[in-house]
RNA sequence: CGGGGCGUAGCGCAGUCUGGCUUAGCGCGCAUGGUUCGGGUCCAUGAGGUCGGAGGUUCGAAUCCUCUCGCCCCGACCA
């Protein structure tokens, strides 16, 4: 059992915050609310990066840069944008020895200059769709910092479309809701729930938001993805305009979607034990260990090492795509090495020591169930892809399963009250009601609606009692 | 912004009420040596501190007084 990591069950976060401290994932920077992503914790955001880029790619955007600072003025431009991220937006107000006549807001979101740009470069029907996104950095000014989840600055993707119909911006939202759902789940093997936010939940300035929504280990939701419909919203405050195919001026419709590094707070909090953090095989920087082992340091390294080294050569080699690495740390007994490794999330450890070269095997540990097997040295290569395979198929399942576990369902408010001060997860409940109706619900029993389910589900609301209200689903959430 | 708490070694803390008995300690970590070694061995030695900062009281301040800076927790707020 990890000494370092406070168990989950007494303190979940602490816990939380014990996993990125012991697979140095993350520290505190100088500044609050700021992080400094370490290197394991940033190459796991390297092989997020290119799953979600390679996708974008393929439903064919492009990448580009738009800059860091964005004039006051434009954020004003849209009421409600403006509304819902002043207060979160560092301005700056020197420059070059001197106060700037127009304050800069550091982009909380870059809606307001993509949409300048866009006006620019937007005259025909035929410029349409305009299909960019960037990956950058943001900055909203946070009272309440937790790593990963909610940090002053942080990095994420933000797509800007533009299209010539509603029809094509809605496919659009929709489209990459799904592409987001998909990735999540494929790669990181979080199980999600893609719905529509109600009202009160909605993004500044859009129109539709949805959302990819997960549960974490501790029961609470966790906002993975959005993805907003913004109408002619952002078209109007910044004219984005075309002539269409009759020669006559229209407003675009757009839409924005975007992922952040909280995803790396959702694979901890969806996926880590009591004794560190557990990655997923597909976004692991390093998919397998190899530890040469021997009671004499010098056996270790002249005899087992070239082995263990034309193992990992051979895994690398055959296995396309992996990555594997040679533990080396030979002064250090067994036991601390293991639990290394164990902490950093290393899906598979593979164990190299005299008595396995003595009987022709391999060991290989998993690291989601803690499972040991014995195999054939000739065998190793097809049983790793194997059992890496397996691991992703389990952590998903696992935490599909305890998800499913903690989903309830409530006929009134009264039992939604129950089950979320009682059981906490998941509550489904037709609701149909106002943002005035959230912000009471919120208050009254610290939960908030996550998101509303696909599919015409209907029903009689269990705040207004109105028919026609649609199947959400209500949860405590970070 | 309101309420509470805390700043002493890399981390976690004791010492502060009752100033001197501490050369400012302890645990973890770190370094070195030995021992052990297939899920965190055990032992020895050692390095490491402007006691958050400034001013004051005193023969003497981590300890008392004044001011100041920073952080944490709860609330409020928050895609």
């Amino acid at each position: 059992m990890a000494r370092n990591i406070t168990p989950r069950k007494e303190n979940y976060s602490q816990w939380y915050l014990d996993v990125i401290k012991a697979a140095g994932l993350a520290d505190y920077a100088p500044v609050r609310g700021c992080m400094v992503i370490r290197p394991t914790g940033y190459a796991i955001w390297e092989n997020v990066q290119a799953k979600f880029d390679a996708a974008f790619k393929k439903t064919g955007h492009v990448n580009a840069y738009f800059p860091l600072l964005i004039p006051d003025s434009f954020l004003r431009k849209e009421a409600e944008h403006v509304e819902g991220f002043a207060p979160e937006c560092a301005m700056v107000t020197h420059a070059g020895g001197e106060e700037l006549e127009e304050p800069f807001a550091v982009r909380p979101t870059s809606e307001t200059v993509i949409g300048y740009m866009y006006s620019k470069w937007v005259q025909s029907w035929r410029d349409l769709p305009v299909l960019i996104n960037q990956w950058c950095n943001v900055m909203r000014w946070e009272k309440r910092p937790r790593l990963f989840l909610r940090t002053s600055e942080f990095l994420w993707q933000e797509g800007h479309t533009a299209h010539e119909t509603e029809q094509e911006a809605r496919e659009e939202t929709l489209r990459m809701l799904e592409v987001y759902r998909s990735i999540i789940e494929s790669e990181l093997a979080v199980p999600v729930i893609a719905g529509e936010k109600t009202a009160g939940e909605r993004f500044p300035g859009a129109v539709d938001t949805y959302t990819c929504e997960a549960m974490m280990s501790d029961a609470r939701a966790l906002q993975a993805g959005t993805s907003h419909f913004l109408g002619q919203n952002f078209a109007h405050a910044f004219e984005i305009q075309y002539q269409d195919r009759n020669g006559e001026l229209q407003y675009c419709w757009t839409t924005s979607w975007g992922v952040s590094t909280r995803l790396i707070g959702a694979l901890i909090m969806t996926h880590s034990d009591d004794d560190g953090l557990i990655i997923p095989p597909r976004i692991a920087p390093v998919k397998a260990v190899i530890l040469p082992i021997s009671k004499s340091e010098s056996v270790a390294e002249n005899d087992i090492l070239p082995k263990a080294k034309e193992l990992s050569a051979k895994l690398d080699d055959e296995l396309g795509g992996m990555y594997s690495q040679v533990d080396t740390d030979f002064h250090m007994r067994p036991g601390d090495r293991f639990f290394t490794h164990l902490q950093k999330g290393v899906p598979l450890r593979l164990e190299l020591g005299e008595k396995d070269i003595a009987s022709g095997t391999v060991r290989l540990v998993r690291r989601d169930t803690g499972e040991k097997l014995d195999v054939q040295a000739d065998a190793v290569i097809p049983a790793v892809k194997n059992i890496l395979a397996d691991i992703q198929a389990n952590m998903f399942a696992r935490a599909k399963a305890f998800r499913d576990s903690n989903m309830h369902d409530a006929k009134s408010y009264d039992e939604l009250k129950a089950i979320i001060a009682e059981s906490g997860g998941f509550v489904r409940a037709y609701f149909g009601g106002t943002p005035e109706d959230e912000v009471r619900i919120r208050e009254e029993t610290g939960a908030t609606p996550r998101c509303v389910l696909p599919g015409g589900d209907k029903g009689k609301c269990i705040i207004t009692g109105n028919d026609n209200a649609r199947l959400t689903i209500f949860a405590k959430a970070y």
